[in-house]
DNA sequence: TTGGAAAGTCAACAAGACTGACATAAACTG
DNA sequence: CAGTTTATGTCAGTCTTGTTGACTTTCCAA
């Protein structure tokens, strides 16, 4: 192959992870994995009549409680058309709260309730249960490496809004 | 807190990987990387009248030329009316060519055409620069372990598909 | 105070999953 | 050879979740 002329070995073999085949097998694992990662919610929520996109407006109420409508679609990347219909049957079923916002009077502030809390739970329990025992089998380094690589490929907006879910003021 | 009770120090270190706190952020990290992952090929389908159910589709008649509907079901884990949506587009415009087996003339054998295989490349272009441009930055380790965790994470019926992959019959 | 921007809601539509029923052809089995 | 199973394709209908467009309410600034 022309393209090694040139190279040392010792690069050629640095960059051995860097194969179109490596590249292929890490892009058949992601889209496998992502199917396990999401089986176990979709399987709970399967009698609900609720679905995925529920289960992730339920994921950041709890994690950000008191969250605008707005923020929450930054975070989702959805229309807010289509996180409206969803929160919508949430608040219906109350499972959500929307109070309307005390210094802005435009804003709905989110919360759980606890009944929705008791689902969340539930939801989050079984999900915690595969990447328990994924991280178990796998190890400290390999859970390094793996949150590493996933950090390194969300977009730019997206990795920020992932670090600073945890600044979201309470 | 009492449930630390009984842990000797060096047990509830090597088990801070395994906190709720360290799986939640592994969540979140999972959710958003898939969308970095998906974002680069849905945006080159967006203007072509196809999807994600397209490009997986394509992506896994590429990687396994001459499998069989029935196979690519499996893979795909959809119903064979999904599926089959998806493959009557591809046939008509001719991306994908469909050949009655020899041995069984039941089955079809999925096959990329020249144009097929040209949008391949497009889609997976796009989507192995960014897997490639975070496997570098993370370097081999995180990568390595990046692959450990997510084949733990995988159902057991699909890490054995996901391994099997590399041994179709060509 | 008025006009624009921002937050949220309602309605209609599209993609892509699903189920169920059925058709056809080929392979297999007794 | 008759009957069954298998592989595939198709039609019709539903559900979830995304989209755009049009609208209200509220806030803010010229």
């Amino acid at each position: 192959m022309a393209k090694t002329l040139g190279m040392s070995r010792q690069t050629s073999e640095a960059l051995l992870y860097l194969t179109d085949e490596q590249l292929r097998q890490g892009i058949e694992a992601m889209f496998f994995a992502y199917r396990g990662f999401t089986d176990d919610p979709d399987r709970i929520l399967e009698g609900l009549s609720y679905g995925r996109a529920h289960h992730r407006a339920i994921h950041f109420i709890n994690c950000a409680p008191g969250t605008t409508v707005n923020n929450l679609l930054g975070i989702l990347a959805v229309t807010k058309q289509s996180l409206n219909r969803v929160l919508r049957g949430l608040v219906k079923d109350g499972l959500v709260e929307a109070r309307v916002g005390d210094k802005d009077r435009r804003e709905r502030h989110l919360y759980l309730t606890d009944e929705g809390a008791l689902l969340e739970q539930t939801l989050s329990d079984a999900q915690r249960a595969r990447m328990r025992a994924a991280f178990r089998d796998a190890g400290p380094e390999a859970v390094a490496g793996f949150r590493t690589v996933l950090e390194a490929m969300m977009n730019d907006d997206l990795r920020h809004q992932y670090q600073s879910l945890r600044d979201y003021p309470l």
